[in-house]
RNA sequence: GCGCUUGUAGCUCAGUGGAUAGAGCGCUACCCUGCGGAGGUAGAGGCCGUGGGUUCGAGUCCCGCCAAGCGCGCCA
């Protein structure tokens, strides 16, 4: 239960009981809406529920505003509730219950920040996902860490999450993979064979065909463009699926389930997947033949036009294997909800797969695609291009040689998903040392320091009496923290992971200033420092718990 | 041409329809005879792209325009 929560219910309870009393006009209640004010005068919270009430209640939204507040109780969190013109009430937290809440954020250790509205549900969060056809680029941090840090994010707010990368081992893109593959094997054997117009020029090719080479021997020395073996091709792909895993590892995230996209069309026991879902869109109706090919009616849900999901060649399309996966995930795995993270050159995509969803039975706001903007990078002035096509591309790995998994992560997360992003990795490099991401890490290591220092002299937290702070700075970081589980909650309704790197730094400023105004181990003033130890026990919580939920590491030291 | 997203300080970006628009970097001036100075304090710097509209109230919602990114029936 957040604060805000409290609050909320406060509201209701003393305005519906003044609608019930006749001292407010009996109107509709409109949604409470709690802010935190931006000015310290107008307390710790405010609603402007008058001001919202005002018209239909046809009343000055000042005298709303007094009738509310004076039906708050003062209870042993809140000291007070003012009216405030034009028509705020504002809501004073308790000095002694915010410093009793260091005793209640130590009882819930790292589990401070859980919110239970997910309800244990199941939530599956796809993300990355990209072609099994190459190294991982840079772009694709953005996903890794949108995704990874959502999932987390879901999980503190009590959903069953599963993390999920699709392999997409079945389509054109991995029949392109293995004539590049064929090509460069025959290379190896010095045969004059070209790589397709169309494949992939990138040196790692070479490396895979090598590989292969290796350890295969001359099994595949038969091999020719036009039919690549499959057995080949799989293991190549294995190969590069095993380099992407890396890739996210280095990047600290980490995967539940890696789901191939071939098994889709596994008919091995009984329908395929793939077969099944056709059948329940034929059965449905949405399935109409035109120009040789087959199409999902889509424009009949909506959509401004109809899209192929067999070609006239027979072979399906990539997004019949996206409709057969939903399938797959609503129907035989039963997911409450699914989240999807995509760039935004897949936003066209979005809708038709919502309908598609829907044409399976499915109801569509169960399936939420999250979009990001895509990252443009340079150094310097220099543009770089990204594409698995080019020669000049980033790697996500290079971006975490140069300025570490940590500082990528928080880089990419503290923009939000819409708003397109630009990364100059010279500066990136350059600012390396005064990145935010250290100003935030050396406030847990600077912690780490105090209590591993209080140790050393003798100093403990033992029976300390949290009464004791009252300091404003003492206060204004307990309020800080407190304000965790409420960003928890928002980022999980809103899938916004963009806040929490903001909200570390402002926690981290928040301890500086304490520590700056505060000196937490002083031998001549034994209970406070007993107080302000145990602060520090609780504010190192919930840094740490920040950064882990950012999947950044939490250091004593720097 | 159509669709999605974006336009806020010199730069990179936050900002739940509310009260005097914020942070980091950069710039200027300060603060260590005390626990980690990778810190703290103060300051300069804004017609929130632009023109209308809705509203008691708009950076936030709606419409037009300008600009940028991405996408636009059998690639993924």
């Amino acid at each position: 239960m957040t604060i805000r929560n409290d609050l909320e219910g406060m509201i209701e309870a003393a305005t519906t009981a003044a609608m019930a009393s006749g001292d407010l006009p009996q109107v509709p209640l409109p949604e409470i809406v709690i802010e935190t004010p931006a000015r310290p005068e107008h307390g710790d919270y405010a609603t402007n529920l008058p001001l919202r009430l005002a018209r239909a209640a046809r009343a000055n939204p000042l005298d709303l505003a007094k009738t509310i507040a004076s039906r708050i109780p003062v209870t042993e969190m809140l000291r007070a509730a003012e009216a405030a013109p034009p028509g705020f009430v504002n809501f004073r937290l308790s000095e002694p219950w915010l410093a009793r809440q260091v005793d209640a954020i130590l009882a819930a250790g790292a589990d401070f920040g859980n919110v239970p509205i997910g309800n244990g549900k199941r939530v599956q969060v796809e993300f990355v996902s990209a072609n099994p056809t190459g190294p991982l680029t840079a772009g694709n941090g953005r996903g890794a860490a949108i995704g990874s840090v959502l999932a987390s994010v879901l999980e503190a707010a009590g959903y069953h999450v599963e993390r999920e990368y699709l392999v997409n081992d079945a389509g054109t893109q991995t029949e392109v993979f293995g004539r590049t593959l064929v090509a460069r094997y025959q290379q190896l054997l010095g045969k004059s064979v070209e790589i397709p117009a169309d494949g992939y020029p990138g040196e790692y090719m070479i490396d895979i065909a090598k590989r292969i080479r290796a350890e295969s021997g001359d099994a595949y020395d038969y091999a020719t463009i036009d039919e690549p073996p499959p057995a080949m091709v799989l293991r190549g792909v294995e190969m590069i699926v095993e380099g992407i895993r890396a890739d996210l590892q280095r990047l600290g995230v980490h995967y539940d389930v890696w789901f191939r996209e071939r098994s889709l069309y596994d008919s091995a026991d009984g329908p395929s997947v793939y077969d099944t879902a056709m059948a329940r869109m034929r059965e449905q109706g949405f399935l109409v033949e035109k120009e040789g090919a087959l199409w999902f009616a889509s424009s009949e849900l909506g959509e401004d036009k109809d899209n192929v999901v067999i070609r006239s060649t027979g072979r399906p399309t990539y997004f019949a294997s996206d409709i057969a996966y939903h399938y797959e995930k609503f129907h035989t795995r039963g997911f409450d909800r699914v989240l999807n993270v995509w760039g935004a050159d897949h936003q066209g995509h979005v809708s038709r797969l919502k309908a598609a969803v829907q044409a399976l039975g499915v109801e569509p706001a169960r399936l939420e695609i999250l979009i990001y903007q895509l990252v443009s990078f340079r150094r310097g002035e220099e543009l770089v291009r990204l594409s698995k096509r080019s020669g000049n591309i980033v790697l996500i790995r290079d971006i975490v040689d140069e300025v570490g998994e940590d500082a990528a992560r928080f880089f990419f997360l503290s923009r939000s998903a819409d708003s397109q992003m630009e990364f100059d990795l010279e500066l990136a490099k350059r600012q390396s040392s005064e990145n935010p991401v250290y100003y935030v890490q050396y406030a847990h290591a600077r912690i780490a320091g105090i209590i591993a220092n209080a140790g050393d002299r003798g100093f403990s937290s033992e029976g300390a009496d949290v009464s004791l702070l009252s300091h404003p700075m003492e206060q204004d970081l307990v309020r800080k923290m407190l304000q965790l589980p409420e960003l928890v909650q928002l980022m999980a309704e809103r899938s916004e992971p963009h806040h929490l790197p903001h909200y570390a730094q402002e926690l981290a400023t928040a301890f500086h200033q304490f520590y700056t105004e505060c000196r937490v181990l002083d031998d001549e003033q034994m209970p406070l420092s007993k107080a302000r130890l145990r602060l520090c026990e609780a504010a190192r919580i919930v840094l740490a718990r920040a950064l882990t939920l950012m999947g950044m590491s939490t250091p004593d030291k720097m």
